[in-house]
DNA sequence: CGTAATCTTGACCAACGTCAATGTTCGTGG
DNA sequence: CCACGAACATTGACGTTGGTCAAGATTACG
C-alpha cells in the first residue's frame, strides 16, 4: 500500500529503500475516512495510534474552560498526528477535521519498536520534531508581537508555503477551507476583527480571501509584510 | 565529572548506569561560565555545540526587524540548549544569559553519534522534545487567549513549577531575576502594562513580585486563575 | 555623590472585543 | 423548482483592554 502512496511521489518524505517502506507498511493498521467536523483525537484520551494525514485539512486545538478555543496548528496532508502516542503518555490536545479527511492509521507500539530497532529512523522523527518546534517558535512570535493584520497574513502565508512545498499549491490561488472563526481562534483575535484585518489586507492588495478562495498576488511581498521567512525546499518528513 | 554532577542528585534525569554516564561525560568538552547579558547562542550561526544549563537563568528569544523582541522560553538549570545543532541545521533563535550562567558544553557530533549508537538514548531525546512541544502549545494558548493578568500569572507559575520539580523552590517564595521588560517580552505585553497586571495580581493576593523576589501564597489558586496545569513529578530529562 | 538603568504611576490614545443588525450561502423538505 | 431555516459572512456603533508618552522614584554601581 505505502509503496504506491501518492504522497510519496511528491518528494515529501525522506528517500527510503524498499525495505524501509515495507516496514512502515507493516505498521499500517487501516485507512480512516471521516467527514468534516469529526473529532479525530480527543484530549486526555490515551490513544495507541498514530496517524498520517492523507487528504483534507484538520486542526490541532485546545479548548479552555470558558469555552474559548485556541488552534495550535493546522494539519495538512503528509503531517503526522498524535506522535505523543509513541512515547507513552496521554495526548493533551484534540484534533478535529475541517474538511473531509482521510488518514493512515499506524500502530503506535510497532512504530515505537521500529524507532528502537532503527536509530536512523528515530533520528528522522527527532528532526521532524525539531522542525515543528521551529514552526511553533515562529507562531509564538506572531502571537506575541505582530499586529492583527500581520498575524492574519502570517497565518495564511505559512499554510500557503507549506502547501506549496508539498506540491499542492502552484500559482497565486489556493483553496482555504477555514471559516473566519477558525482563523480567529488560530491567530488570537475575534471573528469580527479578523474581518477587519482581511479587509485591510485586501485594500493593500497583499492577499484576497473571499469565501474559501485565497489569492496571494505577490507571495514575497506578503511574506515580507508578515515577517514570514519562506522555507527553502528540501526538508522532508519522517513517516509515510 | 558528570558522575558527580550536583544536578544528577536532584533526580532530574533519567536513571542511568555508570556506563551511560561515562559516555555522556565523554561528550563533554568544557565548562563555560558567562556573566549576565552574554549572548550564548546567536541566531543564524551554525554551531556544533550543545549545552546543558548548569546554573543561572537564560532566555531563548527572537528579535524582530523593528527592534521588538519575543522571548520564546526561559532556560533553567538542567535544560538543554541548542539541540538543533545535533540534527544539522543553523539555529534560528538566540540565547542570552539573564544572570551569571554556567553551562556544560557538549560535542554535537559525538552526541549525534551516541543517538545513532543507542536508540534508547535517542528516544529519550525525542520524549524530552515532545514534552517541550507540549509546553510550547500551552504557551501558545496563553498568548492567544488569556488576559494580561492571567498571562503574567501563567508565565510566573510555569517557571515556579519547573523550579519546584527540580528541587529549586520549596515554599511560597522564590527568586525571580527577570526585569519587567523581560516579562513583557515573554507574555506579549508592554512593560507598562506588565506593571498594571502585577498590581492587579497583588491586589487579589494571587502573587506578589517585588523587585526580584516572588511570593506565591497559594500555588493552586494561582494555577487555577491562570489556567496552568501543575505538572506531576516524574518526567525526567535526557541529557546530563 | 552622581549617573545610568530600571521601576512605578498617571494621563491619554489606539487597537481590539462585543453587540447587534443585515446579507449571503447552502441544504432540506414540500 | 421554490420556501424556509440554519450557519456563516459582513459591517457599523460603541465599550474595554492594552499601548504610548512622560514624569518622578528607586536602585545599582562606580
Amino acid at each position: 500500500l505505502c509503496r504506491d502512496c501518492g504522497l510519496r511521489r511528491l518528494r515529501l518524505f525522506r528517500p527510503m529503500n524498499r525495505r524501509e517502506v515495507d516496514q512502515i507498511s507493516a505498521m499500517k493498521r487501516s485507512h480512516l475516512s471521516v467527514p468534516a467536523g469529526t473529532d479525530i483525537v480527543v484530549a486526555g484520551e490515551r490513544g495507541r495510534q498514530v496517524y498520517t494525514m492523507f487528504e483534507g485539512w484538520a486542526v490541532r486545538y485546545h479548548q479552555l474552560p470558558d469555552g474559548s478555543r485556541q488552534i495550535l496548528d493546522v494539519l495538512l496532508p503528509g503531517d503526522t498526528v498524535a506522535l505523543t502516542a509513541v512515547v507513552p503518555g496521554a495526548t493533551a490536545h484534540s484534533v478535529q477535521a475541517l474538511t473531509a479527511v482521510s488518514l493512515c492509521v499506524l500502530d503506535g507500539r510497532k512504530l515505537f519498536a521500529m524507532c528502537l530497532a532503527s536509530p536512523v529512523f528515530a533520528m528522522g522523527l527527532l528532526r521532524t520534531q525539531l522542525d515543528e518546534e521551529h514552526r511553533a517558535d515562529a507562531r509564538l512570535v506572531m502571537l506575541g508581537r505582530l499586529s492583527a493584520e500581520a498575524r492574519v497574513g502570517y497565518f495564511v502565508i505559512e499554510i500557503y508555503d507549506r502547501l506549496r512545498r508539498r506540491g499542492m499549491a502552484n500559482g497565486a490561488a489556493c483553496p482555504f477551507p477555514l471559516r473566519r472563526l477558525d482563523i480567529a481562534d488560530a491567530v488570537g483575535l475575534s471573528r469580527v476583527h479578523v474581518m477587519r484585518a482581511l479587509r485591510g489586507l485586501r485594500a493593500q492588495t497583499l492577499m484576497d480571501l473571499t469565501g474559501q478562495d485565497l489569492i496571494i498576488p505577490d507571495v514575497a511581498r506578503l511574506a515580507a509584510y508578515a515577517g514570514y521567512a519562506i522555507e527553502p525546499p528540501g526538508r522532508t518528513r519522517a513517516i509515510l
